[in-house]
DNA sequence: ACCACCGATGATAGCGCTAACATCGCTTAA
DNA sequence: TTAAGCGATGTTAGCGCTATCATCGGTGGT
């Protein structure tokens, strides 16, 4: 009986004035594909079919909806970005590292911030894996086996950044925490400091912060170090905090001779203590930091620190995966060690000279 | 003839091994429009249904593609946002506020940094547009013609932010950069400083240092303070530009008694440049910033500056936009002018007792 | 006994785009 | 002359989900 029945009335779910590929079509006398290709591969359209596609385009509005073509195509030119936080500056370097690179390859950035939590991460990774990114990139390589589960059979190139490990998920772009804190470390000691105090970010869900504090106690160990209780201490970077635990370590150990902080937050917020006591830097004290950002350059005294290659990480993840998608079957190394650098400057007393 | 032609080969373009919502019903025993219903409106399924749907979405792995779904429904989940930079830490506290706001309401960001420019601000909207965001959010109040067109053309909420206007394209978040800036002259003035530099954000494609400049302009010449050439420079923020800015501004009018900088790492730099050539903070200069950052509370001496509500502007732009998709008939007003402060701390000598 | 009503579930038809294949006219080699 | 080859364009059929309407038992009022 279905022959017998009366053509359907018309049903659209469509949005009022929504610009469609339809009606560009329409307007330049072509057919929707032809469209698309002009948009998307204009190498592969006449020029003159082209200008007519891109004059009706811009006649038109047309703004592609990229939810279809992603769902048609399955590739969305959009990378999802889990940090801990955006409020420290060495993230939003490396953030400017990938939007540099990406920007210029018209990728979009989808931005999520786990607040240092691994749990929290995994659900971002979920929310994220749902919007069908191209890539992923992670800070950090520990993380919740949910997480990597998903990571792994999600299919996507993942990049895991900001540390080494020996097998990452995929690709990794880093360097070494422990090495660089061991390096500061055998630096002071070079620089005839015996009792150094650290001051750790919180080590719980982040690697980076553990591997830290793992390199410290082993060049303590080797170097024979100081190594008394309360010497090494927990603080969340800011001034205010690195400022507390500066009083903190100097009232249990009042013959500390320098202290390294895990950033130059922690450590510029050390130095205005300092100050504040009258206490002379590096004459009464030595204060060395980590990341090496533009407020340890200009602090005065220019603050000791560990140079970690924050912008490159980004665009060297950005770099890696944009060679990954296009194409899937090179053999690029998918690790990179970027290194670090022992930058000397005025918070602490230099090397003997030879 | 077309009634005569064998089956077709089965032909997908399914990529191999990701799981759709349809395996997920079949696991479950229940049909598509179930599971959807089952994740999205939990309260539509009954009880038993739902824990199956649920066993055999965890089972089975099952992350929902939400370029199909959006498609479907139009609407996203999604929010695109556009800075200036992310590498200036006042736009990552306003993204951790949208960020704290969004990431509670399952909504995730998209975001792109327009380097200052207006041109590339438009580029980038129609890009975020193509992705069909539920809203976006912009900084500042002046675009490129073809960016308004587009985002009234579009149909989605949108928040201009950092600034105040009288005819917003849709919703606005600010605070008046003209009279904060203004305010901090004034209380100079009333400190008892008659020779006050400024030193300016650049204001090209800027509206709020524009209209910081022109708040300066204007008490300048409301309070017939000194207005020579050179009292008012411009530099891009870093500690860098803000010593380079107190070097040129101190050579050129060596009787400067205060030097109003645009923002506080500026401020910073000029004060860290101060401190270089010996001079004292306020005894022979008096320093004043702009924002309130963390280190301007913590700097030493402690820094004159305009406090602004950046955390909350990212906060509440995010609740109007939530309420707006709520209920697009809401009439709840679409602009909020959040205030500013002016902080008086070390930095520059205290009003004159009463 | 009847039916309007309601909660739960299902069948169907798109959302707007692009992959894959088909077609068409023209050139070039045999 | 003819077929193979190629560049440009078109037709068709999904991509994976959800809006919409249909269906189907039970409930309760009359």
């Amino acid at each position: 009986m279905s022959e017998l029945l009366p053509p359907q009335p018309v049903r659209t779910r469509r949005q009022h004035g929504a610009v469609r590929i339809e009606d560009v079509a329409r307007a330049a006398g072509v057919s929707a594909i032809t469209v698309s290709r002009a948009l998307n591969k204009p190498d592969s359209v006449a020029e003159e079919t082209r200008k007519l596609v891109w004059a009706a385009v811009d006649e038109l509005g047309y703004i592609p909806n990229r939810l279809a073509g992603g769902l048609a195509s399955s590739r969305t030119r959009t990378v999802a970005v889990v940090i801990p936080t955006i409020t420290n500056s060495i993230f939003a370097d490396k953030i400017q590292g990938m939007s540099d690179v990406f920007g210029a390859a018209d990728y979009q950035l989808i931005l999520a911030n786990s607040g240092y939590s691994l749990g929290r991460e995994a659900d971002l990774v979920a929310a994220l894996l749902a919007q069908r990114p191209s890539a992923i990139v992670l800070t950090g390589v520990t993380h919740e086996e949910r997480a990597a589960r998903m990571l792994g059979r999600a299919g996507v190139p993942v990049v895991e950044t900001w540390n080494l490990r020996p097998s990452p998920i995929d690709m990794l772009v880093g360097f070494s925490n422990a090495e660089a804190a061991f390096a500061m470390v055998a630096h002071l000691h070079h620089c005839g400091y015996r009792r150094i105090g650290f001051v750790s970010a919180p080590v719980a869900d982040n690697d980076r912060a553990a591997d830290r504090l793992a390199g410290y106690r082993r060049a303590v160990a080797e170097f024979d170090l100081a190594d008394r209780p309360g010497l090494a201490r927990e603080a969340h970077f800011t001034l205010a905090n690195g400022a507390a635990a500066f009083r903190e370590i100097l009232s249990a150990h009042p013959d500390v001779e320098a202290i390294f902080f895990a950033n130059d937050v922690l450590a510029a917020g050390g130095a205005l203590e300092a100050r504040r006591r009258g206490m002379r830097i590096p004459a009464d004290i030595g204060i060395a930091g980590f990341d090496d950002v533009d407020l340890a350059q200009e602090f005065v005294p220019a603050l000791t620190t560990v140079r970690i290659p924050r912008y490159e990480i980004g665009a060297t993840a950005a770099r890696m995966i944009l060679a990954r998608l296009d194409d899937p079957e090179t053999d690029a190394p998918p690790v990179a060690d970027l290194g670090f650098e022992v930058v000397q400057r005025q918070s602490t007393r230099p090397a003997p000279s030879p």
